[in-house]
DNA sequence: TCTGGGGTCCTAGGACCC
DNA sequence: TCTGGGGTCCTAGGACCC
């Protein structure tokens, strides 16, 4: 096995359960209490504070399962996207300061390049710093010389630093070849339940052991994803950081139900909105297009029906779109049956001014001029302020004192009941201090 | 009552062409 | 009549990520 010892080229510097993190930043209360943040609808725990996890609570199970006496002792909050992409943006600019070149990875997760630079681990905790004092946000770094090392320094930083806090140890990891026999397999990046499930039947428990197997049959057995994640693990780089965000494939809005419903079309114009607004902000024009709907498994009714279709022209016409989503939508109803959840996608994405008129077909100017105004409109004064000759607005469904608009079409909406201000994007919900 | 949402990449197989 | 290799494109399904 060949393995090459690096000094460490990537850090990934990431927000320790981050969406609690901030919530716990605008409410001090929650600061050591069990706290939850839920998904859609207030369906699933998505993020849990170390509090909450000792109490058995996982990722991904519905709040209603969870017995009584535990959820009485659990802070809960809906998710607040618009408030952790505005944190994250902070965590971002702070970045760019300090390295050369910085990768976004996610909402709460970003790579740094280090390569060359004489202290590495002083100039990331110098970044922990900053980001926790001028944002709020706890963080742990991984460094390593490649970035799935990376990844897994910053794994084995999240389990050392509950000890290392004791010890006043500092959340930072190094990841080398040598060290990261302490990783359990299914930590390392690339490998998920399937893979975990067949490498334990071949007696590979750690990282260690995935980078000793030999390559040209983790190739042959897992494909040439897995194999690259195991040379990177023997410090072999099989990518760099991706500074440019890439253009989108595709677009898909899609939301379970706040109940079954037989007539989805106002749910799906509303997704189908959401999703043409996304890709006017990204420059973007839609080639096709597909519309689905599920029924609910959970009343043994787990149907799904899908149909896409073709665009004459890429658009970035809100009305066009809807004008063929009705149709499909109109075509998959069935008068007996009820949906529980549904979905939009643009696809066959490409950018707007890379479009060729020809004879028969050109975008209609005066429209798309109209498309740009309606954009502006509802970025200055909230999302559904104007519209193309539909009802309700907020995906999400209404906040707490909002009137749930869209009358009884609007019975798709999920409800959420523990949504926290928009602390940093809404002049009306401003923290105030006292 | 109530069960997340939005992405990417790879592979295998079929249709079709020369 | 019988039988070929190689290329492209598309789709569906599987795996992964946060």
């Amino acid at each position: 096995m060949s393995i090459v010892q690096e000094p460490p080229r990537f850090g990934l510097i990431d927000g320790n359960t981050f969406y609690v993190s901030c919530e716990r930043m605008f409410d001090p209360r929650l600061h050591g209490k069990p706290t939850v943040v839920l998904g859609n609808g207030d369906g699933c725990c998505i993020a849990l504070s170390p509090e909450a996890k000792a109490l058995g609570l996982k990722i991904g199970t519905p709040i209603f399962q969870v017995p009584d006496a535990i959820r009485k002792q659990v802070q809960v909050r809906s998710a607040n996207f618009a408030l952790y992409g505005d944190l994250s943006a902070r965590i971002v600019s702070i970045l760019r300061d300090l390295f050369p070149r910085v990768e976004v990875y996610s909402i709460d997760e970003n790579f740094v390049d280090v390569e060359g630079m004489k202290d590495p681990v002083a100039i990331c905790l110098e970044a922990r710093e900053r980001i926790l004092q001028w944002v709020g946000i706890p963080c742990c770094v991984g460094l390593g010389a490649t970035r799935t090392l990376a990844k897994a320094g910053n794994k084995l930083a999240k389990t050392q630093s509950k000890r290392a806090a004791k010890a006043g140890r500092l959340a930072v990891f190094h990841a080398t070849p040598e060290n990261i026999h302490q990783l359990p397999v299914e930590d390392v990046w690339g490998v998920g339940r399937r893979y975990t499930e067949r490498l334990a039947q071949e007696g590979v428990q750690t990282a260690a052991d995935l980078a000793s197997l030999p390559t040209d049959s983790v190739r042959a057995r897992y494909g040439v994803v897995l194999a690259r994640t195991q040379q990177e693990l023997r410090g072999i780089p099989c990518g760099d950081l991706e500074l440019e965000e890439p253009d989108r494939k595709q677009i898909v809005v899609s939301r379970m139900f706040g109940r079954d419903v037989a007539d989805p079309l106002d749910a799906l114009v509303t997704f189908a909105t959401v999703a043409c607004e996304k890709m006017r902000g990204r420059d973007l024009a839609a080639g096709a297009l597909w519309v689905w709907l599920d029924g609910n498994p959970h009343k043994g009714d787990g149907f799904h029906v899908s149909r896409a279709v073709p665009l004459p022209f890429p658009t970035r016409d809100t009305g066009e779109v809807l004008q063929a989503v009705r149709f499909l939508a109109k075509s998959m109803m069935r008068p007996d049956q009820r949906f529980k959840r549904g979905g939009i996608g643009l696809t066959d994405l490409v950018r707007s001014e890379q479009r060729h008129a020809d004879m028969f077909f050109a975008p209609d100017s005066r429209r798309e001029r109209g498309m740009d105004v309606m954009d502006k409109i509802n970025a200055k004064y909230g999302r559904g302020t104007v519209g193309v000759g539909t009802t309700g607005w907020r995906v999400g469904g209404a906040r707490p004192g909002e009137p749930r608009r869209g009358g009884k079409d609007a019975q798709w909406r999920p409800r959420l009941k523990a949504l926290s201000p928009a602390y940093t994007t809404r002049w009306s919900e401003l923290l105030r201090v006292q």
